[in-house]
RNA sequence: GGGCGGUUAGCUCAGUGGUAGAGCAUUUCUUUGACGUAGAAAGGGUCAGAGGUUCGAAUCCUCUACCGCCCACCA
């Protein structure tokens, strides 16, 4: 009788990813069928893998082995993100703590050395760390939004756009992030919720109205007042203009009349401040205000702020205009306020809209594609989801992604940051030159920002595969056919690899968007270094293996859910792992004498056909991206009908000699196309078993069921 | 201010019109030769609340409450 241990040891899980690895099948070049890929959404380069990492690899790595199993040429695309906010702040900091300096005390060169040096190190935890997950990615292919290739990538993208002048440098008020010293957009601030003061005042004596502000500093660049046009309280003073001496500052303000201003809040009257606030800057524009900046880079007060609060921070420049006032008598009161700041979402600063010039993409110029359609990006964006060729899922997800773009403004691009891909465009002059390559003659300079980090992930599906060169990969594998984010990138990422896609190679980049949840701790709060309740997905796989952990984050956890980890759940699924193995040990060794070809009876031809409808199930589970069911189908058929009934009613057949032979041949059947089902999800144990009777790979037979095929042509747009 | 998700057994969650489900936990039993990381069995829920549609509602409609999330130029 064959010797198998009585438990199954997850300690050999890295030996038989090493056997995988070496047999080349991650790699869709020795594999045939019709192309399928994902490209992984590339962890940031500076961090290592959390269980929610785990999470998001573990639902790729179970589509990329159910495609493999179905016998297609299946790319599954690793890599990782330069990051450029996250990683230079990082970097920044360590610099700091251990030698004291910032970026600038050693120089541009030298920080991007150091940065590189870090991010060497972090990939290679990061790739070790997705082989103990499972993950099945091509490692021939590994991809870094920062390397060479991708770096070609980014200046060709820029430059195609720049020349369909979709790109454009002008002078904005745009989020600054004082902390970061750079800009961000839109999409990087986030909003906290504080409470705040909001004081009435008036400018001055003989001003008309009061107005009410939680920002009393600003005032000090006020241009307007601006009241809602059918304001009764305010009608008779549209049109006039006040000089007066505030706080030290010289104003000129004159009384406009605009829609946007809601007469119910405050005094229903505001005060304008277009260079430190993108709504009065609107506002001005359509008034054509001046812009007065009083905040510098640094949230400074500027010369321009007027004798009291010029060189104060912001913090002390309030409280000197909140004394001025009061001494003035002109405070009428206050009141405490809920209000949103906005914050830097990387570094956590304050934000201070600012007038600056920047780079941005124009989101609502049209322009003519070769296929001679004239769209803007905003419309591409949005065909692309509202025709069907783009789907989303959860579906509820589509209706956020179009308002969104209903709401979408020009995207601010450039960086003040050292670490990321350089602006490709040269200065001499007046003279401006954008191209891929810098200018042959001498006395250029090269625009001193970098781009924003999105702007080279979102060339991710097409990057990855060689463009702009017209690869092969390129052609078999794009566009993609799922990404598998989670559903908080949807904008940053999601929405941007569309615009990319569609405007430089007119295609979709993925036809299905299958979002998944965040992974919470058991108490419902996120992972966070604050909290310092991360769990390290390596300590997780060490105790239980791979597969249980796999399992536990995917069963019962549907697209687009938050979920919650939990350690229990984690050693439920290390005891079926147990299971599966002691299953099949039992199977392997009542079955020394069997008989392949043996004939079933009638009783296990029904039972053997039950279990074909089952596998019929799962699979339509699998095609419909519903895993969580599937995995917890698989599970239960596995241990309570097969190991519970069929197992345990084969007892008595395997002693009967006339019953014995169809038992036999109905339990491997059974066994092996359980094992074959449950290798997505559970790779490691299924393949430990495999190994024990044969010579191929469990990573590459056939799945039992075969389905219809489905997207047969390549879509484009 | 808009929009979305959730509220089902102690816990984590399935279940979209036809007699309430799973896993874990709990209780009892089983030293059976695949597995005690096991097996057999049991207890446990007026499906958040109210109203409506229906022969019939956890499931559809309306409203309410609470929890959570996203978006938004309340200065």
């Amino acid at each position: 009788m064959k010797e198998i241990t009585t438990t199954y040891d997850q300690k050999k899980e890295p030996d038989i990813y090493k056997i995988w690895e070496m047999s080349g099948y991650f790699n869709p070049d020795n594999l045939s069928g019709k192309p399928f890929a994902i490209m992984m959404p590339p962890p940031n380069a500076t961090g290592t893998l959390h269980i929610g990492h785990a999470f998001e690899s573990s639902i790729q790595d179970i589509m990329i082995r159910y495609h493999r199993m179905k016998g297609e040429k299946a790319l599954w695309l690793p890599g990782t993100d330069h990051a450029a906010i996250a990683t230079n702040t990082k970097v920044e900091k360590i610099l700091t703590k251990e030698e004291g300096k910032n970026r600038h005390d050693i120089g541009r060169e030298a920080f991007i050395a150091k940065v590189e040096e870090f991010v060497a190190a972090s990939r290679g935890t990061i790739q070790n760390q997705l082989r103990k997950v499972g993950a099945s990615a091509d490692w021939s292919r590994e991809a870094f939004t920062f390397d060479e290739t991708r770096n070609l990538a980014v200046r060709t993208a820029f430059k195609r756009m720049f020349d369909a002048g979709l790109i454009y440098r002008g002078i904005r008020v745009i989020n600054w992030d004082p902390k970061g010293q750079t800009a961000v957009s839109d999409d990087e601030v986030v909003y906290k919720q504080e409470l705040g003061q909001l004081f009435y005042f008036k400018y001055s004596k003989d001003f008309p109205i009061t107005i009410a502000t939680t920002r009393p500093e600003t005032k000090l660049g006020d241009t307007a007042v601006a009241v809602h046009p059918k304001d009764k309280r305010y009608k008779a003073y549209v049109g006039q203009e006040f000089d007066l001496e505030f706080a030290g500052a010289k104003l000129h303000l004159k009384i406009v009349a605009d829609e946007t201003v809601d007469p119910d809040f405050g005094t229903g009257a505001v005060g304008v401040t277009p260079a430190h606030s993108i709504a009065d800057y609107e506002i001005a524009q359509r008034h054509n205000l001046p812009a007065i900046q009083i905040i510098n880079e640094y949230a400074k007060m500027t010369q321009q702020a007027g004798s009291l609060a010029v060189g104060k921070k912001t913090k002390e420049a309030r409280e000197i205009v909140v004394s001025w006032l009061n001494e003035q008598s002109l405070l009428e009161k206050t009141e405490k306020i809920d209000m949103n700041i906005s914050t830097a979402e990387r570094s956590g600063g304050i934000i201070e809209p600012l007038p600056k010039l920047q780079w941005f993409v124009d989101v609502k110029k049209k322009v003519k594609s070769q296929k001679s359609k004239v769209k803007s990006l905003k419309e591409l964006m949005h065909d692309a989801v509202a025709s069907g060729k783009i789907k989303i899922l959860p579906e509820r997800f589509e209706k956020i992604y179009f308002h969104w773009i209903d709401n979408l403004r020009d995207w601010n691009i450039s960086r003040q940051l050292w670490y990321g891909h350089r602006i490709p465009v040269w200065y001499k002059g007046d003279q401006i030159y954008c191209d891929v390559e810098s200018p042959k003659d001498s006395g250029w300079e090269q625009d001193e920002d970098t781009l924003d980090t999105w702007f080279s992930s979102a060339l991710w599906t097409f990057s990855t595969l060689g463009w702009p060169k017209e690869t092969s990969d390129l052609k078999a594998f794009h566009p993609t056919d799922v990404m598998a984010p989670g559903y908080e990138i949807l904008f940053f990422w999601v929405a941007r690899m569309i615009l990319m896609s569609t405007f430089l190679l007119e295609e979709i980049p993925f036809k299905t968007v299958y979002l998944h949840g965040i992974v919470r701790d058991i108490q419902g709060r996120k992972f966070s270094k604050s909290l310092d309740n991360g769990i390290d997905p390596v300590e997780v796989i060490d105790k239980y293996g791979a597969d249980a952990l796999r399992m536990a984050l995917v069963v019962g956890v549907g697209p687009g859910n938050d979920s919650k980890y939990d350690e229990m759940k984690v050693k439920g699924y290390r005891n079926f792992a147990n299971k599966i193995w002691n299953a099949s040990r039992f199977v392997i060794q009542s079955s020394y004498d069997a008989d392949e070809q043996a004939k079933l009876n009638e009783a296990d031809k029904k039972t053997l056909s039950e279990f074909e409808e089952f596998a019929r199930n799962v699979t339509k589970k699998m095609e419909k991206f519903d895993f969580a069911h599937a995995a917890e189908d698989l599970y239960h058929y596995f241990w309570h009908t097969f190991a519970d009934k069929i197992i345990e009613e084969s007892k008595a057949k395997l002693a009967e000699p006339k019953l014995r032979t169809s038992a036999q041949r109905l339990l491997n059947e059974i066994l092996n196309d359980s094992l074959v089902m449950l290798h997505p999800f559970m790779p490691f144990v299924t393949e430990a078993v495999w190994q024990l009777e044969h010579k191929d790979l469990l990573m590459v037979r056939k799945w039992p069921i075969k389905t219809a095929r489905k997207n047969p042509t390549k879509k484009s747009l």
